[in-house]
DNA sequence: ATGAAAGCGCTAACAT
DNA sequence: ATGTTAGCGCTTTCAT
């Protein structure tokens, strides 16, 4: 009764099904792939046969003919962090839709291993790969050399030779900052990676108001290290009003410290931060963030990656969300 | 002086690198594959070769030859929850260390899909499958048919015939309402999905203790789900003292509901709530909760599915990790 | 409308 | 220690 693959069976190929069928091989490629014509009859045939045998391509055989796996890499710093999370997803999304499965790669945030996993994303004959990572202008060369297409999925900073769109970190960090200063918060803090390019506008922003730069918090983008640095943050609150946070959730980790601290947000100490992710909005107060469009930002990857003939390389500026961390709203009760 | 392979060059082949050296197809496998021993300087040669030519080795082609891919798939709810982020990413680096690579498919909580990806992943030639969606009794035939080995991630509920642990989701909502009732709420309610194993825990132990059911707030596993049930549940408060939330992405919409609605936690409504994951420990307060061991998960499904004498079925019993929102610790500060 | 056959790049059994 | 060669399952050109 059941088909007739059962575990332990051989696998069927499409010799079997050509048989069963008692058409040629080539017959039910066409009938599956739309080749030549084939008679209406015949294909009926081939399909009935598909079905009955449980029959399905063999991908690595296809892909070595065609020299395409329909296969897309996606190089990521922390897939954990919801906004990569989400990124990934919406990449997931349109990859289906255009029949490429999606291999995700995490190099939890040590950028140096982003040439090397591209290289082992090459070797299993990916379309194409999109890159999440920080990209040195170094090393474009290395990655063009290795003859894979490949985007910047958000693009951060802009890298001369590369594709791919992306939200203007610097502009990003500014847009926050000043918001801040709009409210006549005078000693901003800083909390975030200071290699990182939000670092940069944060301070160029304050000090390009005539303020004095308020302390700051280095850390990588993990949640333990938002809430250090709040920590931290909360025993020196009395140096600073304000603090743009590069990313939300390092915000959450410094959101709680706060609390943990007795600390009110935004009357102790104010917040703006960055990515617009989903816990910025649930979190409490609310995050005021500066929001990263994902999906604008995975369609244009996807597209230029998979059609080089599209090319989009604009740096979007990210969109200012305003909630209640910064002071605008008083907390909806 | 780049190396040879520029882009718009064909392919470097194993036979290229192997006329380079001056040797044949074999000897480049062996050097490289460690087969029959190969002689020191013939070996370094070949090397050479490939490092000067840029070769990598075809991967298509070798998984048709092999029949093995190197490649699992993993199928998931949503990787966007936490939860499921956490997973993906132990199951990745597990993988990696053993040569594997991830392709990561989102049913975006529709597990009438899981068939169907698993059968796209089958013919994508992948070594193993992981699930983490839920499996009815049914579909174990047809997952068998594929002829590909799979195994649970997250066994939330026995089912015959199937592989992996997996934490037991009624023991857990018992653990927490238990707890609950520990703390001498009286009136518990319950958010999550009714067609979920955690509302029949959630139920058992109430009723079991004599107690008569709190409100339900039917939702599906998204944040702005529980943030709606959040809503309705401070509508309501009067009808409860406390709340079992399925999960910790439901718990942080809840949360923030009833932050704007001005109700106190634990003081109006006490929470407990399911999966430990990383915002269950910075969300304000920090949430009591049911934790998944998801190193130990990820481990566990990853060597039974890539080494079929490796059994361990065992449903495992999640911890409960006390945080504030119960009303155990009054928050810190 | 259908069939025969070459060849994608690799591994491994079998020569030498 | 090294070389030769037969396929793995598929697509596609060229015949028929």
């Amino acid at each position: 009764m059941a088909a007739v693959s059962e575990p332990g069976n051989r696998k069927v190929t499409r010799r079997d099904v050509a048989r069963h069928a008692g058409v040629s091989d080539a017959v039910v490629s066409y009938t599956l792939n739309g080749g030549p014509p084939v008679a209406p009859a015949t294909a009926a045939r081939v399909r009935e046969s598909v079905r009955l045998l449980g029959y399905t391509p063999n991908a690595a055989a296809r892909a070595l003919r065609m020299g395409s796996s329909r296969l897309i890499g996606i190089v990521v710093p922390d897939s954990r962090n919801p906004f990569w999370a989400e990124l990934c997803h919406a990449v997931e999304i349109l990859a289906r839709a255009r029949g490429f499965a999606v291999l995700v790669v995490n190099t939890d945030d040590d950028s140096s291993l982003t040439i090397e996993y591209f290289q082992s994303l090459a070797s299993r004959q990916v379309d194409g790969v999109l890159i999440a990572a920080s990209i040195e202008e170094s090393d474009v060369a290395r990655l063009n050399a290795v003859g894979v297409p490949w985007a910047l999925l958000n693009k951060s900073t802009p890298v001369a030779g590369t594709r791919g769109t992306g939200v203007d970190l610097v502009a990003g960090a500014r847009t926050a900052t000043d918001h801040l200063i709009g409210h006549g918060y005078g000693r901003i803090g800083f909390v975030g990676r200071i290699d990182d390019p939000r670092y940069l506008g944060w301070r160029d922003t304050v000090v390009g108001a005539g303020l004095e730069p308020g302390p700051v918090f280095n850390t990588t983008f993990v949640r333990e290290g938002g809430y250090t640095a709040g920590r931290e943050l909360a025993a020196a609150h009395n140096e600073l009003d304000a603090v743009f946070v590069s990313s939300d959730m390092l915000a959450t980790g410094v959101l709680r410290a706060l609390h943990e601290a007795g600390l009110g947000v935004p009357g102790d100490v104010a917040i703006a931060s960055f990515d617009g992710s989903p816990e910025s909005e649930y979190s409490w107060p609310g995050l005021t963030t500066v929001r990263q469009p994902i999906d604008e930002l995975a369609l244009n990857a996807v597209e230029q990656l998979l059609d080089p003939s599209y090319i989009d390389n604009r740096r979007i500026e990210g969109n200012l969300v305003v909630r209640e961390s910064c002071g605008c709203h008083p907390p909806i009760s």
